[in-house]
RNA sequence: GGCGACGUGGCCGACUGGCUAGGCACGGGCCUGCAAAGCCCUUUAAUCGGGUUCGAUUCCCGACGUCGCCUCCA
């Protein structure tokens, strides 16, 4: 049974399935103005391991992740760099959908944008019109959140508690607020600005609303799963429930948040890796599934550190494994059952990937040595290996594969050494460094393996 | 000011009321012509002060410290 900690009600509970064998999961993409950074990588490294344990377990998963495509934040870039906002967006989008490729993470099933969907949410905004729980201002329409019942559960606050606090921030937004927790549904449009046409004026539609619209549209009324980052818990996420509980409509039933990325000592970072915060920069400088590992490494919950230390760290524990799959895969064979099933107990207490990667280790040192003693059990550890970094989303790389005159090389390395001629060996063996080998001294005599 | 999270060995980072997390680095060993790679080993750390308990890193209270949210944010 897979359990997993519910943001909403504060515990660890079991992931109900509307339809078993299936679920529906939706998960806050991108606003697409600028690159994508280090903790859009960790969301979606988060979702994706998700995404593809449960597949492993069977269940059809189906993942929606929307792309916002209509902004202030879009209009300004787009003003500021005096150019088309749909340039900036298409552009961002495909620099998005690369970027994860490279993090080795799967395409959403659907991938609605919220220009698609203005038609309805001008009509979702009417019925929250007429039901009296929107009012519209000189500069928008608003959700009127005194009227939804429960607000804050979220964020963890009362109404009252998030206006006591607050201090010295300034409330955005018009005076016409009925209440300065108010959000916008609507935004009238200033001229020059895209804009859609509405019953109260033409403009464009606040952040909140597409991805209740789109949620509900295509998962359905109490669809199964609702993720995304911590920062989106309040107001994002808040805001999309007062709307559902608004219009009388069973939202998410379960609630998942991943924690933050947090930046250690930028001084010390920015020195090697340059701006680390960008995620592009990061799959530039190193192998792209060192990311993963790091964050399996990391309960999904708990910051993470992301640092120069930390990726270097991952890399060489990610060098074992490749060693490993090189080593090993000649006895592989099928799994063996009794490591598969402590890695889906792990799992499914609360997505647990870094007791699960510790399995994996322990599983890694326990075939070395059924290999080293020629032992029959080596096969089966060998693809309970792989088949969880597989579950995972983490590929290993045997690489070797080796081309016919590396492997003269080799041979004729073996034959130096046979001969005693170790300055010849030297030479060679530097030849074969030369070209990207590692090269490998075995009692069965030369092994190459690729270093990535 | 309100709400919440967290303080673990050289670094990162888990679980857990008593029994080895794990990774990386360091060190030792095996192997090797020498190296490298690889493999094996490296068997007690929990901010401070109280409390509960037979027993607490783990629960409770307090202090100190770090961080997040309180309508930009994955």
């Amino acid at each position: 049974m897979f359990a997993l900690y519910d943001t909403l009600t504060r515990e660890v509970r079991p992931l109900a399935l509307r339809e078993p064998g299936k679920l529906g999961m939706y998960l806050c993409g991108p606003t697409v103005y600028g690159p994508p950074h280090l903790g859009h990588g960790r969301a979606t490294l988060v979702y994706d391991v998700l995404r593809r344990y449960l597949d492993w377990c069977g269940i059809e998963v189906r993942l929606v992740s929307n792309i916002t495509d209509i902004d202030d934040k879009i209009i300004d870039r787009a003003n500021r760099e005096q150019r088309p906002w749909q340039d900036i967006t298409d552009k961002c989008e495909s620099v998005w959908f690369d970027a994860m490729g490279r993090l080795g993470v799967k395409r959403p099933t659907d991938i609605p944008h919220a220009t698609d969907y203005v038609e309805q949410m001008v009509h979702m905004i009417g019925e929250l019109i007429g039901s009296g729980a929107a009012y519209a201002t000189s500069d928008g329409v608003y959700l009127e959140v005194q009227k939804v019942a429960g607000y804050g559960a979220l964020a963890y606050q009362s109404l009252d508690d998030m206006l006591a606090g607050g201090g010295d921030r300034e409330v955005l937004g018009a005076q016409e607020k009925r209440h300065s927790a108010d959000f916008a549904l609507w935004k009238f449009s200033k001229p020059d600005e895209p804009s859609w046409p509405s019953p109260w004026g033409a403009g464009r539609p606040g952040w909140h609303s597409e991805c209740v619209v789109m949620s509900l549209e295509l998962l359905g009324e109490g669809f199964d799963l609702h993720c995304g980052g911590a920062d989106l818990r309040f107001p994002h996420h808040e805001n999309e429930r007062a709307q559902a509980v608004a219009l009388g409509k069973q939202f998410a039933s379960h609630w998942m948040h991943n924690g933050f990325v947090v930046d250690p000592e930028g001084e010390k970072m920015s020195k090697s890796i340059g701006n680390v915060a960008n995620l592009l920069d990061l799959l530039d400088n190193y192998d792209p599934r060192a990311y993963r590992m790091l964050l399996l490494q990391t309960h999904y919950r708990s910051p993470v550190k992301v640092g120069q230390d930390n990726i270097d760290s991952s890399v060489n524990a990610l060098g074992g494994l490749d060693a490993f799959a090189a080593r090993g895969a000649v006895v592989r064979a099928a799994s063996d059952p009794t490591v598969l099933a402590q890695f889906r107990a792990l799992m499914d207490n609360d997505l647990d990937t870094p007791q699960a990667m510790g399995l994996i280790f322990d599983t890694v040192r326990q075939a070395n040595g059924a290999i080293d003693a020629s032992d029959a059990s080596a096969g089966a550890l060998v693809g309970a290996v792989h088949e969880m970094c597989a579950a995972l989303g983490l590929q290993l790389v045997a690489a070797t594969q080796v081309d016919a005159s590396a492997q003269a090389k080799a041979a004729a390395l073996d034959a130096a050494r046979a001969a005693k001629d170790f300055s010849k060996a030297d030479a060679l063996r530097a030849e074969l460094q030369a070209d990207g080998w590692l090269v490998e001294t075995t009692k069965q005599g030369t092994a190459l393996r690729r270093s990535t």
